[in-house]
DNA sequence: GCCAAGAATAGGAATCATTCTCATTAATGG
DNA sequence: CCATTAATGAGAATGATTCCTATTCTTGGC
């Protein structure tokens, strides 16, 4: 924990951003996750009072910078997590009943071959491939 | 198209639900379509004026129906797509910029690797998977 | 240690996609 | 052709997210 926000204070600072009250408490309830968590889970999880609009700033500031990665699950509610760099590569299986998110460890061999699957698949289209989404749905063991 | 429009309206006949013309409208612009679509976009292309309202109740009954496919995009609006047994199993790239959403043919060898890949990930986990996302990001030729 | 300038926060209004409600209109079976 | 049921249109309501503004902190210069 201890090394996360002095990794994140660093990288913070040589964009010029720090690492303030509001913005240290929502990278804490990510990191405390274990998987990708909405701005309202991250509010309830927190002990401090938070405004949403001031969570959602912080939540921006700390993606913008690169600490944080957003993304919309199939609910269609933004879930934040630690940027690749921090929390590791790895995938998410989602409730589609409930919603809830859990990080999955990747293996090795088989993401070599997703690679090989986005670079064919992309190379006649003229995008230019930035990253890629794996997401496992299904039901989870409450809602099953 | 109009094997299409055959296959469906005997499909939703099964369960009692017919092709009336608003749903006939929507299903004919997802299916012209060269990618998933947002309901302002069928709406858009759609020459008939139609209330979103409408196009929404519409787009719901044939994804219920299991015509239609909704997935929420990166930006977080909901994308309509015949669904795979009509289109076929295939993957989306994804403006990241724009928001664009192109479909992308699967290459059989690696879509086992990814079978394998859902089947690993999940066992641990308690979850039963119902399906997968796997989509590209990049920058569409108009963004990049 | 104290103050001005800039950054961060709270609170609330505004926005946008989506859903809901309800009144009106069309389709179907008898 | 009528009565019942389903479909549509129009607009209000909702929920997530963003924007705006006034207030409160921080920080560097004195």
């Amino acid at each position: 924990m201890q090394d996360l926000e002095q990794s994140v204070r660093q990288h913070l600072a040589l964009q010029g951003i720090r690492l303030t009250p509001g913005r240290r408490t929502a990278l804490g309830a990510i990191a405390a996750a274990d998987g990708p968590r909405t701005a309202a889970e991250i509010q309830a999880a927190v002990t401090d009072i938070v405004p949403l609009s001031s969570l959602y700033r912080s939540l921006s500031v700390l993606t913008n910078a690169g600490v944080l990665s957003a993304q919309h699950g199939p609910e269609g509610v933004m879930r934040f997590e630690l940027a690749e760099w921090l929390a590791g590569h790895h995938h998410h299986l989602l409730c589609v009943s409930c919603g809830v998110a859990v990080d999955v460890a990747p293996y090795r061999e088989q993401e070599q071959a997703i690679e090989h699957l986005v670079e064919r698949m992309a190379a006649a289209s003229g995008f230019v491939v930035t990253g890629h989404r794996f997401e496992i749905e299904g039901l989870c063991e409450a809602c099953r």
